[in-house]
DNA sequence: AAACTTGCTTGACAAGCATCAAATAGGGTG
DNA sequence: CACCCTATTTGATGCTTGTCAAGCAAGTTT
């Protein structure tokens, strides 16, 4: 029977490789040589498809890989001893998953797809083998460690000190900036999570969250109707986050 | 008068070293064979000494290395546009610090002596460069970053759905354990912050951690006068965290 | 199309923490 | 030792957000 199983088909393969993806300037491949990103095309050869409400992977599963967000939209979650659960982080096209894994061999939170999706799995021992052999794709990963430690930072800010209207702009100017990175429009763009997921991410309540989107659509700040929103007035989102000076 | 420059100091250069370090099951040479022991020391050749208020860095500073708390304690703060000010980590011996510098090659937050202290100064390219060579310093490195991502993350769920009285329990329950680590006494210690910063860190303003010192001494679950701390009901603090189950 | 489910909005009220203010304790210095 | 400065404690009050409850909107199933 081997002999009779068709080639792989070559369009798919193509548009599967890292080289010839439209998300490598924000991915893992950001910055590599032509020959550093052929060893990650030969790395990177299996793609999963997620229905919404699908997981990834779980808490306690074990580590080996890591994964890159291909399409869709991804929320991560922290499910405490004592069934606390906070969301850790909303991931979109071209942002990496389970580096928080690493450093147990475990995943310590669920990956859970908000719409239907599709990674990319990188088998991460033979990423640590390529970047022993590539310098600049080493400097690549630590850099992206390094940036999820900032970004957790900046949570850590946001939760620590701002005032429920500051950090729902500051929310929503986040997703405007990460949907303008990726070619979408800034002020335009659909939801995927839930009011209680943004609220568990922000340390709200959702009746929080709720009449604080409110309160900015009767100031003319955004339009919301559900999922929907339009972010009508930036600058002045801007001036909120930047209140208590 | 190069000729005749003193010889290094032998016993100093030994105590310097990883490989004689009392701290190297908990810092950067955990796991490490000889060999690569004996690396790491080439590498290692700078220590630093602070007095308590001075820097070791600043927030713009451009990065180069990381920094290794030999002794003393520290604490990290981010310093926003609008003039907030975060304490985002308290570091003690064996703790590495600077890791947030990688993604932009500044270092994003300063870092502060809380108490007469020593560092050691890890060149990261050389580290880089050493971990190409030997994966288990390589994969070491990656868990220690890895590490400190999921404990900003812990951090976050601490500040997005803890009340004050959960957040100060953890905070103790945290130092107490990492005082244990390091074979001291996990029921009785020197505070080496101020109020205003472990306030900070936990997102709340220093009456109130004035105010739940005093509930919990009332309740006899700590003592503490001042600064100097004597945990005395561990398994009731635990239940505290655990609350809102 | 009706019933059901899930997510969202809004109101009334309460709890928790922040703010403002004043007093106290310690540590360091002249 | 007296003084000063900073850190801490404690009280009174008010704001912000959480809690509870009810109704509404939209999508799904029967």
């Amino acid at each position: 029977m081997a002999e009779l199983t068709p080639v792989p088909d070559y369009d798919d393969a193509l548009r599967s490789a890292c080289s010839k993806c439209n998300l490598r300037e924000l991915c893992l491949p950001s910055g590599l040589s032509n020959e550093e990103l052929d060893q990650l095309d030969s790395l990177i050869r299996v793609r999963r498809f997620y229905r919404k409400g699908e997981h990834a992977y779980r808490a306690g599963d074990p580590f080996d890989s890591l994964y890159a967000v291909r399409a869709g939209f991804f929320k991560t979650n922290l499910l405490n001893e004592d069934g606390r659960d906070q969301v850790t982080g909303f991931h979109m096209a071209g942002e990496l998953m389970g580096l928080d894994g690493i450093s147990t061999d475990q995943h310590p939170c669920d990956a859970v797809a908000l719409e239907d999706s599709e990674l990319c799995v990188i088998p991460f021992s033979r990423l640590e083998e390529l970047s022993r052999e590539a310098p600049s794709l080493q400097r690549h990963l630590h850099k992206i460690m390094s940036r999820e430690i900032v970004s957790d930072q900046s949570v850590m800010m946001l939760l620590g000190s701002m005032r429920a209207e500051e950090r729902l702009a500051a929310f929503l100017l986040n997703l405007s900036q990460r949907m303008t990175a990726r070619g979408y429009s800034p002020s335009e763009f659909y939801l995927r999570m839930t009011r209680e997921e943004i609220g568990s991410y922000l340390g709200l309540k959702l009746e929080t969250v709720s009449r604080v989107f409110s309160r900015f659509q009767n100031e003319a700040l955004i339009a919301v109707q559900q999922k929907h929103i339009r972010i009508l007035d930036i600058p002045k989102l801007r001036t909120i986050v930047g209140q208590s000076c």
